[in-house]
DNA sequence: GTCTATAAATGGATAGAC
DNA sequence: GTCTATCCATTTATAGAC
């Protein structure tokens, strides 16, 4: 089990970096010493591996959210340390979201795997509209409209940051979360 | 000269919806009813096509924008013609802007075209900074902060929003529009 | 400019031995 | 679980005829 947690890894780590279609089973096998027929034994086929990521992705975030909102303190905090994480990806060789960067290839995806997108991406959304509404009824934050509407804003912007700062460089990315920042404590 | 830039048509409509390395030569041939070799005498490197596209996305951007300053008219109309545009994009089969999709695939694609990507990034984030700037000036927009800020900041959230309305739909593009434009002329 | 033919490398995947 | 060996399709690219 160690092992399909190693190539696991590994593909999650390639996937932030060159997406799902950058890299092949000959990538996996050199980098872990392995032959591409022992990564089929754990994964037969590519899409199992993709499926696998969705799995894990999935856990991470409902992981990383419950204890974000289950923790005290202001609440743009706890939006600035999801989005810090993201920070960290940029600094990592210019690394990507990984579910952002799973939806940059749609459309070449197995099916299976472009199915898990939309409850990927509705968790993220769902924690950024929790934490809005919570922060605008406590009086710590303000916005116009709806919670999920502004969250709906926050995490495209925060997504589109991280794309841009793989070009334009890390600073790119902090300013954008000092403006997210600005607007909502103006 | 015509039929280059059939190929190139073509080109482009296969990177907006499967990314640069989504199309082969193969996916040109068949389309078009000519074979790889026709295709290889027109662009005998992928590479070739990668560029070409970039001249014609640097200059379809200055020509729109030019034309989007220099219009009458409020300034978000402005923005809203230009974010409009990527709206059409969505709606026809979830396409996705070009310049995000290659840089999606930034670390695959050859280095002669990465190095075109920061320019395109900077040509929208300058548009954007004027029209931000010339609208806070004239007391049409409101925001916090220096324009260029608020500017990566809009730009991102409209690059967000392309990728997540093809996952979302088509309604997600508008709900962020409709959140964009009240939160600058709250 | 377009074709046929072909090359060399890579991609995902399988059979069967150890 | 890992290996060797192999398969078949695809991808980029070239040579040379028409």
């Amino acid at each position: 089990m160690e092992r399909k947690e190693e190539i696991l890894a590994l593909a999650d780590s390639l996937v932030k970096s060159v997406g799902y279609d950058g890299f092949s089973y000959a990538d996996l096998s050199e980098k872990l010493g392995i032959t591409k027929a022992s990564i089929h034994h754990h994964f037969p086929h590519k899409e199992d591996l993709g499926l696998a990521l969705c799995d894990s992705y999935e856990r991470y975030q409902a992981e990383k959210f419950a204890a974000l909102e289950a923790q005290d303190g202001p609440a743009w905090d706890k939006l600035e340390r999801w989005l810090k994480m993201g920070g960290e990806l940029v600094k990592d060789h210019g690394k990507n979201c990984p579910v952002a960067a799973l939806k940059g290839q749609l459309h070449t995806l197995p099916p299976s795997v472009q199915a898990r997108l939309k409850a990927l991406d509705e968790q993220e959304l769902g924690f950024f509209t929790r934490v809005l509404e919570a922060g605008r009824a406590s009086g710590e934050l303000a916005f116009e409209g709806e919670a999920s509407a502004e969250a709906a804003l926050l995490v495209c912007a925060y997504k589109g940051a991280l794309s841009f700062a793989r070009v334009q460089g890390c600073g790119f990315f902090t300013r954008i979360l000092s403006q997210m920042k600005r607007s909502l404590t103006a």
